[in-house]
This record gives structure tokens, C-alpha cells and sequence, in this order.
RNA sequence: GUCCCGUUGGUCAAGUGGCCUAAGACUCCACCCUCUCACGGUGGCAACGGGGGUUCGACUCCCCCACGGGAUACCA
């Protein structure tokens, strides 16, 4: 066989010397040790938590090292090509906080190393695949689906592993004038690999190839002996080619995937090795999991998991910094105790280690996201929280948004309630929770939610309550104020403070605190709140006093 | 079927042959602080999947099994 004519019949109009893209993209001139990473989904637009989780990886480690982080667009299956795609997944990710050095954008490829997009790089690809068939490593191969599916059944009844390979790749031996004459008359074709694989051979008798990941370890494989199409039949390549020329050309060191990519690591080692390139270093993480109705561990998924979509938790109201400190802890396990450690410093001046990343499928716990929540959003200042929470109000409640709107001092005083000080209340969790948590500071909101205290009669209450009206001078300061409170609760029988009433029990009705239950009641409808005092201050002096004259008489009809 | 990866409390996890009577965080419980709640503090419950080896000694190394996950496409 003359592999240059068969080359030249298959590829006519294409470059015999690829290695003029080696010129094209040299070598990045990069300090040393720099990681150049990627992100390359398909462009389906759904990016999910699994994307942003290894994305996060990618960007720490670039930016980390001085390297670049760029986007790829991997749309070389041409179904699953959604409109707009690239602008929601550079949309979502940027709502996280990831941003990109190069590559795909909103407004066109940035960067030396393009097209970013695989659809564009036929003519790159061609150069390589006509250099393997010059080489002899890859040949066209007729095959129809029909054939193979039959091929795969006599496999399975024989309980041989499927796939074509030695007497299965019946295209291998077609003779030259076989080939043209297909060709001529319009049959279609894919371009396989010609593998070196031993085949006849047991796994364990095989070629054992030894793969360095930087989260796994050394992993130990039998070589490929599949010959898996590198070019389909519509001139684009599959993933595993487009995957080895790519990481090449763009000169990206470090290739951070899925673990399920683990499998056909052979193929791309035999794939790199037939180039005459060097191994990128693999770095193969695991997958979130969840545990489902039956109480198993199992991989996130699409279809039934709406968590795992990140318009969940834009939607659910989190703030995006804290879902990034909640996965810098899946990501790296020495992340938390540095956090305890350092709680004021930013994320950045983490060091962030592949090495340290689990290589065991993490579960994903909403419990522990929300304890990150309260943490991270007790930094956030207020201002910048009444913004957060008004822009979720603006695409998700739009009913609420009045009253954010025009009035973000005052939502921002009530977020602020008990936030100072060495120990900060720590309430604030999500977008919708703060609302629900700060709702009774609208009077359009503001209900009697709870019961009033065991220990206080609706008849003791209202009078208390009148007794409470009386003597209430909004400028007094917290301390006069709540002394005003034990008088109270002293003339009606109550324990100035708890203590006493644990003590004797039998000489109180009650103590300070169910007092105070009552007041609580009435200006906040609630038996659970911050301090009362600070609430009234921001209530204003007409608005406490209403509610609390509304609260009594209600006391009284009761 | 074959191949690959994984398995430490309910969850995330530290652990690289003796420092393990197995760290820390979340959850849960109790107590303290306290006008309620939250915060904070103290304490508690709770784990090396099973079986064989190797070794003076194994969570750590080897083998088998079980379980979970993945691959086995002209998807990525």
C-alpha cells in the first residue's frame, strides 16, 4: 500500500506539513512552573455544578501559577449544539467568579492559539490525520452502523470485548483501488486509528501502559488496542483526537476532567505517543454525589437532580461567594481548617493543591452549604447584601422588589442588626431566607406569626403592654429601656430575671423574658427575634407604637 | 462479560508501617453565656466494608471478596 497516494486521495487540499502549526503556536512564554488549564464543554449551555466544580480547579491552578485559563468550545457533535450556549456557560460561571484569560467569548475568540472553537479547526485536524495515514497510522474505514452493530452482537455472544480491532477491522486491509473506488462512488467513510495494541491477548498479558495523575497517582492500564475513529465521517474529529491535537497546539499542561474520562486514558496515551508529543499531566477528579431516595450514594445527575444545575442556586437565592468557599472545601480538604485559621483573608491566598483533591465521589450537603452561607455573608457588608438579595427579588420575586427598592438604608440597618461586634449574629443564609428572616419590617408583611408566652395571660399581656406604652420613650438608650422592662415585670409578678424565677418558681409567674415575649410579640409578631430594642430603633417611634397599641387591643378582644 | 477507579463516624475529611486510646468541620444532644432566637464557649454520641496474608507491629503494603462509581459510540 502507498500510503502518500492513499493520503493524497483522502485529504487533496490539505497541507503535508502540519508541522507548520507547531510554528503557529509556539510555545507560551510563561514563568516557570506556570499551569496553562482548560475548560471544554459541549455547547449545550447546561453547565452544572460538576462543570463549575472542575472549572474551579482549572482557574485556581492557572491563576495560581501565573499560567492561563481558557475556554474551548467542544462542539464537535453537531446535535448538541444549543443557540446562545457560550454566552450562558461565560454567563454562569462569571455569576461564580470564574472568568477566563483566553479563548471562546461573547464577542469571538481572544487569544493566539484559536480558533477556540473545534468546529473551526477542521483544516488543523485534516493536517494530522493525513500525516497518520501518510505514517500509516490510521486508515478509512467503511463500515456502516449496520455492520457494527452486527460485529458488537457476534462479540457479545462470544463474550469477546466489543469494539473493531484486529480481524473485526475488516477496513485495514482494503487495497488501494478498493478505497478510491469507494470513495468514487460516494461511500461514507470515518477515519480510524491503526492501533498497536496486541490483540488476541489476554488483558492482563498486555502491554501495561503507566500514567502519571496528579490526583490518582500512578495508574497502571492495559494498552489501547481499539481502533477508534479519529475522524468521523463528517470530516469532524471525535473527542479523544480533538482532545490530543488541541491540548497540544494550545499548549495547555495540565488537563483537569471528569473521572470518566479515565477509561479511554489509553487511547490518548497511544494517541500522544503516534504524534510524537508529550503527556499533558491528567489530573482526573471525582464526581459529586448525592444520596438518593433509597439511601445510596450516586453520581449527581442531569435529569433528576435539580442541585446540580447552577441556576439552582441562583434561583434559590445563594450568594455565589459563598457556593465558591463551599466548593474550595469539596475541592481542596485542607481548605476548611485554613479558613479557621485565616478567617479574613481572600480565597486567593489559599494554596491550592491537586494533589490534595479527594479522588473519592464527594457528597453534595445542602446542611453544611447553608453553615457556609451564614459564615461568608456575615462578611459581606450590608450595602452590598441589600443589593445581592435586590437583584435576586428583580429576576425571581419581582413582588418583593418594592421594598428593597428605594429603601436600601433601611433594609440595610435591619441587615446589620447584631452583625458588629465580636460575635456577630450570624442568621443570614440565602436571598429568600433573609427575606423571610427580615419580613416583618414591612408592615405589608408583618403578621402575629407565634403564640404568646405559656406563663402570660391575654389579659397580663395587655396590660402589660399598656404599662409598656406608658413609660416607652423612643430615645431612651438600651440599658434605661430595659430596665423599664424588669420594673414591669416586677409589678406584674415576674421574676426581674430568670435566675430568681428558676430559683423559686413558685414566687413568680414567669420571668423578665416572657415580658419581653410580649413586647417581641407586638413589634415583631414573632416570640423569636434580634434585640428588641435595635428593631424599634430602626421601626421608628410611630411604627413601634402602633403595632404594640394593635397587639393589645388585640389582647383585649381575646 | 471485560477493563478501570474508589471504600475512615450520618456528611466532608486528616492519616504515606509504630506519634492512632484515629484530628478537625457540619449535623444531632447536653450544659454555659443570655430578655427570646442567633452568635460564642464547654462537653458528648459517632468510623478504618469483609476475609486472608506480609510484618515484632497495619487505617497505612499485597491478595481475594463485597459494595459503589465509571468505560466499553461516527457523545462528550
Amino acid at each position: 500500500m502507498d500510503y502518500d497516494k492513499l493520503a493524497e486521495l483522502l485529504f487533496p487540499d490539505t497541507t503535508d506539513d502540519p508541522d507548520r502549526y507547531e510554528t503557529i503556536y509556539p510555545p507560551r512564554q510563561l514563568p516557570e512552573g506556570a499551569c496553562v488549564t482548560r475548560l471544554g464543554p459541549s455547547p449545550t449551555g447546561f453547565i452544572h455544578l460538576g462543570n463549575l466544580f472542575s472549572a474551579f480547579a482549572d482557574e485556581r491552578l492557572a491563576h495560581q501559577t501565573g499560567g492561563t485559563f481558557f475556554l474551548r468550545i467542544e462542539d464537535t457533535d453537531d446535535k448538541r449544539y444549543v443557540e446562545g450556549a457560550v454566552e450562558t456557560v461565560i454567563r454562569s460561571l462569571d455569576y461564580f467568579g470564574i472568568q477566563f484569560d483566553e479563548g471562546a467569548s461573547a464577542e469571538g475568540d481572544r487569544g493566539d492559539y484559536g480558533p477556540y472553537h473545534q468546529s473551526e479547526r477542521a483544516e488543523i485536524y485534516h493536517a494530522y490525520v493525513k500525516r497518520m495515514v501518510r505514517r500509516g497510522q490510521a486508515y478509512p474505514c467503511f463500515m456502516s452502523s449496520e455492520e457494527i452493530e452486527a460485529i458488537r452482537q457476534e462479540q457479545e455472544k462470544n463474550q469477546e470485548n466489543p469494539g473493531i480491532y484486529g480481524k473485526w477491522a475488516k477496513s485495514r486491509d482494503l487495497s488501494f483501488e478498493e478505497i478510491e473506488q469507494k470513495i468514487q462512488a460516494g461511500e461514507p467513510y470515518v477515519i480510524r486509528l491503526k492501533s498497536d495494541g496486541a490483540v488476541d491477548t489476554e488483558p492482563s498479558e498486555m502491554r501495561q501502559i503507566h500514567v502519571q495523575d496528579a490526583i490518582r497517582g500512578e495508574i497502571t492500564m492495559p494498552e489501547n488496542n481499539m481502533d477508534v475513529v479519529v475522524l468521523k465521517a463528517t470530516g469532524i474529529p471525535t473527542y479523544h483526537f480533538a482532545h490530543v491535537v488541541d491540548d497540544h497546539l494550545m499548549r495547555t499542561t495540565h488537563v483537569i476532567r471528569g473521572e470518566e474520562w479515565l477509561s479511554s486514558l489509553p487511547i490518548h496515551v497511544e494517541l500522544f505517543e503516534k504524534m510524537g508529543w508529550e503527556l499533558p499531566v491528567y489530573c482526573h477528579t471525582a464526581h459529586l454525589m448525592k444520596i438518593d431516595e433509597n439511601g445510596t450514594k450516586r453520581k449527581l445527575s442531569k435529569r433528576k437532580d435539580p442541585e446540580l444545575s447552577l441556576d439552582y442556586y441562583r434561583s434559590d437565592g445563594y450568594h455565589p461567594a459563598a457556593v465558591r468557599e463551599y466548593l474550595l472545601m469539596l475541592l481542596n480538604s485542607n481548605f476548611e481548617e485554613w479558613r479557621i485559621a485565616n478567617p479574613d483573608a481572600g480565597e486567593e491566598e489559599f494554596a491550592f493543591q491537586i494533589e490534595k483533591m479527594s479522588n473519592s465521589g464527594a457528597l453534595f450537603d445542602m446542611t453544611k452549604l447553608n453553615d457556609v452561607c451564614k459564615d461568608v455573608l456575615v462578611k459581606i457588608p450590608a450595602a452590598e447584601l441589600v443589593e445581592f438579595v435586590k437583584n435576586w427579588a428583580r429576576e425571581f420575586r419581582p413582588e418583593i422588589l418594592p421594598l428593597f427598592e428605594g429603601h436600601e438604608d433601611y433594609v440595610a440597618k435591619i441587615l446589620d442588626l447584631g452583625r458588629s461586634g465580636n460575635k456577630p449574629r450570624k442568621d443570614l443564609i440565602s436571598a429568600p431566607q433573609i427575606f423571610e428572616f427580615i419580613r416583618y419590617f414591612f408592615d405589608d408583611y408583618f403578621e402575629i406569626e407565634d403564640e404568646m408566652p405559656e406563663r402570660v395571660t391575654a389579659e397580663d399581656g395587655a396590660a402589660i403592654l399598656a404599662a409598656y406604652l406608658e413609660t416607652y420613650e423612643h430615645s431612651d438608650g438600651q440599658d434605661v429601656w430595659f430596665e423599664k422592662i424588669r420594673v414591669i415585670a416586677d409589678q406584674f409578678g415576674y421574676a426581674r430575671k430568670p435566675k430568681d424565677f428558676k430559683k423559686h418558681p413558685e414566687d413568680y409567674k414567669g420571668h423578665v423574658g416572657d415580658v419581653s415575649t410580649v413586647i417581641r410579640m407586638a413589634v415583631t409578631g414573632r416570640s423569636q427575634s434580634p434585640d428588641i430594642w435595635e428593631i424599634q430603633q430602626i421601626l421608628g417611634e410611630e411604627r413601634t407604637k402602633n403595632r404594640i397599641r394593635e397587639f393589645e387591643a388585640s389582647l383585649q378582644r381575646a
